[in-house]
DNA sequence: AGGTAGAATGTAAGCGTTTTCATCAATGGA
DNA sequence: TCCATTGATGAAAACGCTTACATTCTACCT
């Protein structure tokens, strides 16, 4: 199995010397504008078409200083949801014709390396960040430098960068007052990883709605997790374990650790929300198929205006955009549908 | 809000001219490899860092003629399946320090157009392309061509082109085989769309294991279905709804369709495996979180390996590489655990 | 000291486009 | 008939890197 070289394929020079023009003819067909006499641009194309042209998109990128092309940079976490976003992402830039590169950041000190290599490096034009936990130093650079970036789901206040992101704040004051809503008192929060910008707005929009309520937190009742499947899993069993009374409901920051939270459930012959109530948080797609209620995050609208974001900043050199999408409750069965007598 | 054009960063030549030397020698401390006297080295990557110099892919890539990159090529549908793939590709190119383009065929028939906007316009080194349903004669395009491609999850007879694809037919035989050790006689099985080449070849699976214990197919138990979660609880549904009896097992063709029967029995006051075994097939995320049996792809080792192949072929010129991965199927709760009498 | 092999470095020709500026042809007005 | 004007085309210089080939050093041998 032999590959065939890729220089064998035809150049704008063998174009122009078949007809007997000049390449500045041929690239001026190619690239529409300009004015070309109706005859020649139709022998052009049809040149181009016989000869089994097309583009060498290295040269037009050096020759025009730019690729057309969005460089998407993923965080390590694998939530499913930044796969959604990048569908979203893909919509708005293809329809726009850009071209999309990606790259998962290995580590949190990966970032800033990720950008010089794909941004300096003239690889992509722009960048989609998502959700990176970047040095304070690194955001700084970034809008001195003015370089064509896009910040997903982590708003930078102050710093005069692209941000799209969502209410991560209303989302989880809502979710907790749901419950609230439906009589739980004794309700658990697993928080994700401490010093994640989602996990601290999160918590914050818990605090809102128990404060709302009049309530004070019970600090037993505030879980650590990491924002992975394993460590809702954990804090649940080491719970019953321990031998404890289950919560009235478990609020679990991200859906990956409600769901561990109802296989630990399962394991111990419970279930929700008859044994009690759960709710996560950016309805992943497992969500819906597992019943579980949860504030859903518009990943792909995130995507989109991310693209949207970007593209408009790269045509013209500017933006405002500093959106926050808001989420909704989605009320499956977990959280439980009817109201709830305190026990 | 401004950016700074990218035009503004160093070059090559403004580096070596910093330093009195050429260009050439820069370039070879840059690619390693050559014979650079040890205090030049240094010299020159003491400059670079003090330039803040970067490379610029695009003329590298124009000399080179060759990109680092290799494209993978989605189809449209949704799964969370490829998405998975996409981190194996990663892992194992970002070892080899190859960049990743990824696109999203529309319509079927982009994918030529795709390949070639992709391959012979020189954005790409080679291709990965995932489960494309491409017209018979694309195929031999590529394989006469001998374009540096791999097919993912789509085998093709008699091609001579790399593939990485599954074993579905045994895959579905086995979990045919399963039910019928569980005594199960009455097997309902709910199939993908028409045409589509992992139901297809999962069906076969089906008829090898009933024809192997020497059973006949029902084709009132063979259902259509189209791979979304919707269309298996329809089934179920429409099934229980006209109050006919329900089969002994039902086999889904894939576990949003399974997940979707399941959730019909619900509806109904059923459940799995008590009032009827169930099995899909996949073993997406939800699937250990339901308790569902199922046929596990190892999708994130497909996409590893679609890489490998890929990169080798690009290395060595050729590839051996026809593997197909084989399933395990994955007995949890749904499938019901000990042998059940005839009813 | 002279010569020479071999290592280190420099020179310059690409790579395939785009794009500015110059040239040329055609058209119309005086 | 001639010139100005406009529109179509061509020539050639970038774009920033790699690399074959040429040249210059260095060091070692006789």
């Amino acid at each position: 199995m032999n590959v065939k070289p890729t220089s064998s394929s035809r150049t704008l020079h063998d174009v122009s010397r078949h007809l007997g023009v000049s390449t500045a003819t041929v690239s001026r067909v190619l690239n529409g504008s300009d004015k070309v006499r109706q005859d020649t641009r139709d022998r052009v194309l049809r040149a181009i078409h016989d000869l089994g042209y097309t583009r060498n998109y290295a040269a037009r990128a050096l020759a025009r200083q730019r690729t057309d092309t969005l460089g998407v940079i993923f965080p390590n976490i694998d939530s499913g949801f930044f796969s959604e976003v990048l569908k979203g992402i893909h919509e708005v830039a293809s329809l726009a014709d850009f071209h999309l590169m990606v790259a998962f950041s290995r580590s949190t000190t990966d970032e800033p390396d990720l950008v010089g290599e794909y941004l300096q490096g003239g690889r992509v034009d722009g960048l989609i960040l998502m959700n990176l936990d970047m040095p304070e130093g690194f955001v700084r650079d970034t809008t001195r430098q003015r370089l064509p970036i896009v910040l997903v789901d982590r708003p930078v206040s102050g710093a005069e960068v692209a941000t799209v992101s969502l209410d991560n704040i209303a989302g989880a004051c809502d979710a907790v007052s749901h419950l609230l809503g439906h009589g739980y008192r004794r309700i658990a929060v697993i928080k994700g990883p401490d010093g994640t910008f989602d996990s601290e707005q999160r918590w914050i929009g818990c605090q809102r709605a128990f404060a709302q309520a009049g309530m004070a937190v019970d600090p037993e009742l505030v879980w650590d997790g990491d924002f992975h499947k394993r460590s809702g899993y954990e804090r649940v069993k080491m719970w019953l374990s321990a031998g404890k009374a289950l919560p009235d409901a478990i609020f679990a920051l991200n859906d990956a650790m409600a769901i561990g939270a109802m296989e630990a459930l399962r394991e111990f012959g419970l279930s929700a929300p008859q044994d009690v109530a759960i709710v996560g948080f950016d309805d992943i797609e497992a969500a819906p198929l597992l019943g579980l209620s949860t504030v859903r995050s518009p990943m792909r609208e995130m995507g989109r205006e991310a693209a949207r974001a970007l593209i408009e900043l790269l045509r013209s050199g500017e933006t405002r955009t500093n959106r926050v999408l808001t989420t909704c409750f989605v009320a499956r069965g977990t959280c439980g549908r009817h109201e709830t007598a305190d026990p």
